[in-house]
DNA sequence: CTCTGAACTTGTCAATGCCTAGATTGCGGC
DNA sequence: GCCGCAATCTAGGCATTGACAAGTTCAGAG
């Protein structure tokens, strides 16, 4: 599968070819700087080809950020407790940064798209799920809310590079385990005792 | 003052007439629909223009985002303690949206401009000064971070349409409110208990 | 009155998004 | 084995845009 360009033709794997090259672009230099002719000279077809694939701009994007949404939900999934969840959440976007900047950003998305709300509720779903095990807090919606505003605040500003300074050079994702132990709890959590002061 | 053109050749004060439509345009169809040929048609002049004050797309963008820094810097100043900086944090998202999201967008920017600099130096002074009150919390830098993330998530979760559902019709300023009552403490603010249940 | 620089205009070029029409290919039915 | 057909990709064109260069208007200093 995936063959490279046997000068065929047919390319192939066009679809993913100009989503991962895509990708590249957006982490690089942000979803402005994307364009749809530039993806195909890049994937050696011509300029009109990921048209098919995508029908417009706004359509390529959607489709990352379904994809974006899959591989969230996924993430997700299968993570004991909610703080791990957190966690989870963070690392996703840390890895997957482009996919992350465009899920949010609804402008460049078409807000009806079947695959992108299908994508989403799955994603939602086990967002959900994480706060179900919680029983020591009132409100478990609001708690939720919370908790993925934590998450949600510390991974944009991971990735607008606004806590780079406080950051040193800890592993993000242990960072967060700290700040996590200041929600609902008041204590950094058990597992950090040691690094505090 | 800002006559709105005596049909004079000098329009008089198109960089901020400039900088005011750009605002519309963004907070309606976010920054990758702006265009300057455009925002030059609606002020009334030639298509040009706007490159004198602002050099290039960047350049508007960048004016734009230290115009923001400066507003939230004010917003900030202030506030009697960390939480209603933190709700000051989420009403300055609200009422200026177009502002919030390019602040927080690095590759739409041209990092070194010294006005940018600036003003970001000053809203950062205010979001530090937020946390010299807190004497109850183990390390204030970590609980700084904690509390940014938390406004900051919160105020992008909801202008990216991601919590409407969640606040029904409350206030959404009132409801982050009872967001903070679960950081540090693990209770609902004290002038939030009528609320819950 | 002139000089100077800021503010604005006009003209131009390469690049892009999107549309339409046409070419090529592989695949299932017969 | 071959035929038709739909998916895939090519080719060309048009309107719009960002950026640049060179010229025009205007106001104020001296």
């Amino acid at each position: 599968m995936t063959r490279t360009s046997r000068s065929s033709y047919h390319h192939g794997g066009l679809r993913q070819a100009v989503l991962d090259a895509a990708l590249d672009v957006i982490a690089a230099e942000g979803p402005g700087a994307l364009s749809l002719r530039d993806l195909a000279r890049r994937a050696g077809v011509s300029h009109a080809a990921p048209a098919h694939h995508f029908k417009d701009r706004t359509g390529l994007l959607t489709a990352l950020a379904a994809e974006g949404y899959a591989l969230l939900a996924e993430a997700l999934a299968s993570a004991p407790e909610l703080r791990e969840r957190g966690v989870r959440y963070v690392r996703f976007a840390v890895e997957h940064p482009a996919h992350f900047q465009v899920m949010f950003q609804p402008e460049l998305l078409r807000a009806d798209d079947p695959d992108l709300l299908a994508a989403r509720e799955r994603a939602s779903v086990e967002l959900r799920a994480g706060v179900a095990g919680l029983a020591d807090v009132p409100d478990a919606r609001t708690a939720g809310i919370a908790a993925w505003s934590l998450a949600h605040g510390f991974a944009t500003l991971l990735l607008t590079h606004n806590v780079t300074g406080a950051l040193g050079d800890r592993d993000p994702e242990e960072y967060f385990r700290s700040l996590t132990g200041l929600l609902f709890t008041g204590q950094l959590p058990p597992d950090q005792e040691g690094k505090r002061e």
